[in-house]
DNA sequence: CCAAAAGTGTTTTTGCTACACCCATGC
DNA sequence: GCATGGGTGTAGCAAAAACACTTTTGG
């Protein structure tokens, strides 16, 4: 590009973001979506985003846009796992114009309602399965985003990010279940994650819960770790 | 967005694509450079790149970069392994102007000499180690598609992109020694790629070749498998 | 007492490591 | 012969799968 290069010469590109925010809730895999209130796709699904400002990056504008959607306040929208899955490009994905979206992926333990924010009616948790035709190229997104989530769910230790803040191996194990899609066997699942060090730190006061009947559970953080060495790989050749 | 939007009220993004693309030579990882002529950076090494333009997704963009940058015939640079790495968006990457730029990585075998095409002096193979300080962030997005590259030897069949189209699973093995900065057992190497199913076929009309001295090898050429299942893990925890 | 969930122990199998060893070629 | 790189065999160890079993709660 020369130095006198007329910035305005060419169509202009608009950059946005878009949010695949996952949580676990009542067994299952869902996403946050918004309706779209207006054309193009009135009526369809969407995932949540908006467009990069002039003066921030991709990532602010997710963390942004993440904050409004979820209504989660400054501090816990911090805490949040947030992580750019890939980009959008396609010249016809938006029918008005050019635009060039940045997908990023969010994963949220089972939170209280989320707020509808921002320009979007409402957000609600939806299962991928149940959530119909989505617009744009959203679909291909959210399927993009979730066969990620499964395979970092095998090296890091991204599934504490679905927990609360203390929480039981037993819904770690749930997490697994649930985004994989499979049974694991729990001791040696347990055995796993225990031999792993700073995946997961027992909470030291003899803290105990119970999430019904059985026997009460010891509780569990989140530790320092991010990666898994060796990985939790999923059971696959297996029927 | 509403209706009436105007897409020139807001300052235009730019969005271009830089690429990494990567080689063996000489038992070295080694990465295709250009040297700007021009400022901001001038006289500085950068990754090829160029602007994405009107009509085109930056994968279609990245792929004609590609084409120009390396002087491969159009058939021999759609066979290049090329994988979205991630999107670069700080507001100040570039002084310019605001510019958005979706980062690819690229593994090609070793090639005869790079062509120097475009508006760039010319390409260059380099170490990575050797190149010196790098314009823009491209030091940045240098380190994420080394560190990717390595990630993904473990468990992918990526290896053989590095290969010509017929190899020896020594020249296979070489790979993983520079790209990893390990040696691997010979023995167990061998059994573990020919374990995988679909990773390598063996050529079947008994060719052979030497590398020199030695016995004479077997050929071999990159089978339909993508995946690594287990995956074939870098020596990390010893000495 | 029974069901349900947490937690422990044990056996079997698998896969990986680390070597030792043979084969074919150039010098 | 001998050095060099290709290819095969094998013993030992360690992790993982499969499953039996005990513990502690609610009804």
């Amino acid at each position: 590009m020369p130095e006198g290069y007329d910035k305005y010469a060419f169509e202009p590109f608009a950059v946005a973001v878009d949010l695949a925010v996952f949580t676990v809730r009542e067994g299952l895999l869902q996403v946050l979506l918004v309706e779209r209130g207006q054309a193009p796709w009135a009526g369809h699904r969407a995932l949540p985003g908006g467009f990069v400002r002039p003066a921030e990056s991709a990532e602010s504008a997710a963390r942004r846009e993440l904050a409004e959607e979820t209504g989660l306040a400054g501090a816990l929208a911090e805490a949040v796992h947030l992580e750019q899955l890939a980009t959008y490009s396609a010249p016809d994905r938006d029918p008005r114009m050019r635009v060039v979206s940045v997908a990023y992926t969010a994963l949220v333990p089972d939170l209280p309602e989320p707020r509808g924010g921002g320009d979007a009616a409402r957000a609600d948790w939806v299962a991928p399965a149940a959530a119909g035709p989505l617009a744009f190229d959203h679909a291909q997104i959210l399927a993009d985003a979730r066969l990620r989530i499964g395979a970092k769910l095998e090296y890091t230790c991204l599934a504490t990010e679905f927990c609360p803040p203390r929480f039981t191996l037993g819904e770690l194990q749930q997490v697994y279940e649930t985004v994989w899609d499979t049974r694991l066997d729990r001791p040696n699942f347990r055995r796993k994650v225990l031999a792993t060090p700073g995946f997961v730190e027992p909470v030291p006061g003899a803290a105990r819960l119970t999430g019904g009947r059985g026997k009460p559970a010891a509780l569990y953080r989140a530790g320092p770790a991010t990666a898994l060495h060796p990985p939790l790989l999923r059971p696959e050749g297996r029927p």
